[in-house]
DNA sequence: ATTTATATATAAGATTACGATATATATAAT
DNA sequence: ATTATATATATCGTAATCTTATATATAAAT
């Protein structure tokens, strides 16, 4: 049986990911050890698991979803691939190019207006009570 | 190329026609004469102008998608349907079956939830701008 | 006459997401 | 020693879903 969330997950898939990757994170220069932020650069296993913890485990993101929409985004140059060796084994990051930049920003935007023409259609309420 | 609201559309077309069959639309004894308002009875290409006046064009529901979601729909005891000569013309009305009843209100409510968990995970504000 | 609007429906094809499976390392528990 | 858990990437087959194109037909409007 399909959780009802990932039922309705269908077609949104690339914007969560591209959205994901948009954000600032923490980041070091491994030579002079200072800190600083910058864009994101994921690798596959950790998207899956900040979905799941973003989302309380509401949503799941299999590795069979996931990887086939990292590979077109790659391959549609929206992100760019860097293997590096941690901990012995092999981690794919996943960066937005800035193509893939402004395709995360337009999609997530799109998905806004979406959701407003859903609740005109479905003549849901705005939502005041769940506010975060 | 896609509509940026088609695009979202995937997984969602369900929730939608059984959404706009709930509803309470004018209706008429026709020995009598008497008006009244009853559950929703409504024929494929109404269903299709419904979503395109509502949405004021921003959802597009083609027939190829409608018509095998409304015979399936169908087969799973969720709609019945009745065929009348109107303008010597056939229309096939579809109208939700008690359990047809409680998934809409069901699917509705999912999708609320999935809303509310895409506004958390892609960091988006409540919206109350657009309010309707 | 022809186009537009109304109306139902199927077929072909592409896309999408999921489950299962394979591979591999590291660590913790039994 | 073995088992389980967590981390990590990736493919394959399948099922479901959606898009586009096509067929058929009537009525009204131009």
């Amino acid at each position: 049986m399909e959780s009802s969330a990932n039922e309705f997950l269908r077609g949104t898939l690339k914007t969560i990911i591209l959205k994901l990757l948009t954000e600032q994170r923490p980041a070091s220069d491994e030579l002079s050890g200072v800190s600083f932020t910058r864009q994101g650069r994921m690798y596959g296993y950790e998207i899956t698991q900040a979905v799941k913890e973003r989302t309380k485990g509401e949503i799941t993101l299999s590795f069979g979803a996931l990887y086939p929409v990292l590979h077109k985004l790659e391959q549609e140059g929206l992100l760019t691939t860097e293997t590096e060796e941690v901990e012995g084994r092999l981690r794919k990051y996943y960066t937005l190019t800035p193509q893939g930049t402004q395709v995360a920003v337009q999609k997530v935007s799109d998905f806004e207006r979406f959701m407003d023409t859903m609740r005109h259609l479905l003549q849901l309420p705005v939502n005041l009570a769940t506010g975060h």
